[in-house]
DNA sequence: GCTAAATGTTGAT
DNA sequence: TCAACCTTTAGCT
């Protein structure tokens, strides 16, 4: 269940377990037979991530592009691969060790060109990206769109889901709502940078955590929310810092958690 | 053991 | 606005 730091770590494991290898690639699901048939018998040369897209890139400049969705998930081990169980859309097998692809919404073969046009639709990775929040506060600046919507928007920044969305506006103390051009440069600024500490640090754990070390006690959380979080998925339980209730309300089809305490409606 | 919801996006209506 | 994708897991029983 993906933003963009496991695609980041993705892209380091296949490029590890296959770069440089002849790979068998295998579609036992059947959905993607004929990319598969494109692809097998070539060199993996290697694996690379932009936003939420992952790349395969093999000899003869053919790229297998994929997409986790929702419920994506990208499996790999070392050895040999089992028989395939269930619905297994990719299987790649190397020398070293396999890898299973399920549930993706995107996985097709790709011309280099057509990559580069899949990645100039997406606004600037906070992970590839160090200077990407003036790119991306030429985008917030002209919207009326509340900034919840606008971090959800991959144009805006690629990677962001909905966990990071609702972390880094706690963490910023963000009314939720307030209009993107309502935002000043220094804020968002300053989120950006918040942003990048946050997907950095779930690369390398390869889990979100955004509690400081002193906000991680509070009564009725659940394993799943397990003091990870300061808001996202604790609808209902008290704010880690000033005990308001944290609220949630559907934006943009997802659901928002917020702090109405730590993230108050400007005054005007 | 079962159900519902989930860190996402596309394409039809 | 909504179905599709068709896996995983939390939270029940």
């Amino acid at each position: 269940v993906p933003e963009g730091h496991t695609l980041h770590r993705l892209a380091t494991l296949h490029t590890e377990l296959f770069a440089g290898d002849v790979v068998a690639v295998s579609s036992p699901q059947g959905r993607f037979s004929d990319g598969a048939a494109l692809v097998s018998g070539r060199r993996f040369e290697r694996a690379h991530s932009y936003g939420k897209h992952l790349f395969h890139e093999y000899s003869g400049g053919t790229v297998v592009h994929v997409h986790l969705g929702l419920y994506g998930v990208f499996t790999s081990a070392a050895g040999t691969a089992p028989q395939p169980v269930g619905a297994l859309r990719m299987r790649i097998e190397g020398p070293r060790g396999y890898a299973d692809l399920r549930g993706a919404t995107v996985c097709e073969v790709l011309t280099p060109e057509q990559c580069d046009a899949v990645v100039s639709r997406l606004g600037p990775d906070p992970l590839r990206s160090p200077n990407g929040a003036s790119r991306s506060f030429a985008r917030v600046a002209r919207s009326r769109a509340p900034v919840a919507a606008l971090l959800m928007d991959q144009g805006v920044a690629a990677g962001v889901g909905n966990v990071f969305r609702a972390e880094v506006l706690y963490r910023a103390g963000l009314d939720p709502f307030r209009p993107g051009r309502d935002v000043d440069g220094p804020t968002w600024t300053a989120l950006w940078a918040d942003l990048r500490r946050l997907m950095r640090a779930a690369v390398r754990s390869g889990r979100i955590v955004t509690t400081r070390p002193g906000d991680r006690a509070s009564p009725g959380d659940t394993p799943r929310a397990a003091a990870t979080h300061y808001v996202y998925r604790r609808a209902g339980l008290p704010c880690r810092r000033c005990g308001e209730t944290v609220r949630t309300e559907v934006l943009v089809g997802r659901n928002l958690f917020w702090c109405p305490g730590c993230q108050p409606r400007r005054r005007r």
